[in-house]
DNA sequence: GTAATATTCAACCGAATGGTTGAACGTTCA
DNA sequence: TGAACGTTCAACCATTCGGTTGAATATTAC
């Protein structure tokens, strides 16, 4: 999960992904569009491959990559525990800064324990 | 958004959020179940409110924190993106595979262009 | 006024990150 | 066989990260 996370993280890798997702692509050709350097790329895919993003298919010279969609889903499902706090909007930090507020005074007055 | 994934990368940060989740809570609430100092919690407040996850109110000495989950929306719509692909789970590695291999066959036996 | 409380600031540390360059390795082409 | 290709490995660099400790700041309690 964190791995997933970190990994898409990062704008380039990101964007390698949404390359994925169009087609599957060698190392170089997800190389192509970028700025950096190919070791940079290179390393990029093994960081998404280590968070289990992509899969890879050594074909002679050539690796192949494909995207793997399940640690996706996964963050998603994660994200999702939020869902009803998103869409209710909870704002309850008022009448918690309240309560807090009245324990303090009943502590400073003289309360039992 | 890069911030946002790179916040919630972090598994401290993770079990804070849930925890804002359930309730608002001071720094001092959010540090207590945690085995790391203070100051490292202090810390993972401040990445998270850059992230715009939370927000801060400053009352006397204490500051609360609450949820603020538009960023963590955002993030899910961002892997909603890749939704259908996890659903129709697409294996186009192999028929990729073989047309690269044919265009590299069409391009060594005298293919034009 | 003084002590305790809640928090940040500042400096430091070791490990990880994203980048580079250059050499090495294995595969394919001629 | 030898050159070109696709990729990784190795070393290095600057920056960031997650953590620590200790001092500073501001508020509250007595």
């Amino acid at each position: 999960m964190s791995d997933v996370f970190a990994a898409v993280a990062d704008p380039t890798r990101r964007a390698m992904l949404r390359m994925l997702a169009r087609n599957p692509a060698t190392i170089s050709d997800m190389a192509r569009p970028f700025s950096v350097s190919f070791n940079a790329v290179s390393k990029h895919v093994m960081v998404l491959e280590r968070a289990g993003l992509i899969e890879r298919q050594v074909r002679g010279r050539q690796h192949f990559c494909r995207l793997r969609p399940l640690p996706l889903r996964q963050a998603n499902a994660w994200l999702e525990q939020y869902r009803q706090f998103w869409e209710l909007r909870f704002d309850a930090l008022e009448t918690y800064v309240a309560v807090k507020a009245k324990e303090r005074r009943g502590q400073a007055y003289g309360k039992i324990r």
